[in-house]
DNA sequence: GGTTATCTGGACTCATAAGTCTAGTAATTG
DNA sequence: CAATTACTAGACTTATGAGTCCAGATAACC
């Protein structure tokens, strides 16, 4: 039994490891297929001999790389909220106005919220959350948490521009995420929305941005 | 094989079916301790044998009254959201003042929306929806639904005596859901949170009111 | 080449759970 | 009473899936 962390140790040249030196492109090739099919059919729907198969790898390798199902699980879930976050959503903003502005951001996290892999993530948390909600505390630090912050960066910029006229920056920020999610997000979770439509999108961020105006834009 | 449906034929006095009648007592003891399962531990996470024992009663006797698990959930369903949505919600309204009716209105589906089974029962219904979306279906229908009716016909209450300026009213009442939700509903449903406090519940419906208010508030 | 460790493929154990079957018992009608 | 249907208790069948084991092949190091 050798060490089965995915990990390397520190980074001093590690030479003198005997043996075959683990794959490290199967190791990818693990976590992706996982991940996609752990979103796909949840925890207790994805069987590991199908990782394994998705993988091209054995199942035995699967566990040579991973102790356990739930390790793999969480290891594809940090993975997954990594790939669909992007750590680019509100650079190359324009700084036409505050109402251009903030449709362009609405825009691009409703799609991020309201999207397949958004909804596959949170039902697979919820399925998976009696075995221990680590997944959840995983993905929320590195999705919402993160997406959170960026809001707020966002909306005090407004702020000392003047432009906007809010107390509780946190709460706002989190009102935006409710109203983008609106009931689509819902819906779709139990299965009442299968594909959602580009004008569904478009016409939540304008209810969005008409509220939001509404309640914060600074008279002047 | 007699027939499996619980329901009883036309009302006609049904006298000459020959054995031994079934026990109606017993049928209900499964369908609630069915409903009481499948809320706390999901649709997988619950077995036939135990539904069986904890009805008192054999797992033949399930399967005589039940064809099916699938069936015998959605039965389980349908009693739960008749359980816990109270018909008289908006009653014995006091008429005070819109704002104390709207509030008092909030608290209560603020009680409803973010219980216990509120929350366990949108976890079933997402555990179980790859499994057909039928159970959502009649989930929605008579709970979000009905709530959705009762919430128009109090806001159009309050249009018609002047005090709300509300052009589309079934999108108000989407989106009073929506705020009373806010994200509390999706972080017990992911289990990031175990209970919930009286004073979460309170801020949520504050927050609430405040914003509707700002909204659609008519201004005199 | 020898050693060590990984990878493969498949057989294997073990547990769980849906649904069936059976033999016996209880309740109801005729 | 006999016939009929419901209920019980438990054994049973079947399928699935997590995790293990093993024999042989492969890739690195010395």
């Amino acid at each position: 039994m050798t060490a089965i962390s995915a990990e390397n140790p520190p980074k001093s040249k590690q030479k003198s490891v005997r043996g075959r030196p683990r794959d490290t492109s199967k190791n990818k090739a693990i976590i992706h297929s996982a991940s996609r099919l752990f979103l796909e059919k949840g925890f207790d729907g994805t069987s590991m001999d199908d990782i394994a198969k998705r993988a091209g790898v054995s199942k035995q390798t699967v566990y040579s790389h991973f102790a356990c199902k739930e390790v793999l699980c969480s290891e594809a879930i940090s993975l997954a909220v990594k790939r669909y976050s992007p750590d680019t959503a509100l650079e190359n903003m324009e700084e036409h106005s505050l109402e251009a502005d903030l449709r362009a951001v609405c825009d691009k996290f409703a799609r991020l919220l309201l999207g397949d892999d958004s909804v596959a993530m949170a039902n697979l948390l919820v399925t998976s959350a009696p075995k221990g909600s680590e997944f959840a505390k995983i993905y929320w630090n590195a999705g919402p948490q993160a997406m959170h912050g960026k809001l707020k960066d966002f909306l005090q910029h407004w702020i000392d521009q003047g432009a906007l006229s809010i107390d509780d920056t946190s709460k706002a920020a989190d009102l935006l995420a409710t109203l983008l999610k609106g009931k689509v997000h819902f819906l779709r979770s139990i299965g009442l929305m299968d594909t959602i439509s580009e004008e569904q999108i478009q016409e939540n961020v304008e209810d969005t941005v008409t509220i939001f105006l509404k309640l914060y834009g600074a008279k002047i």
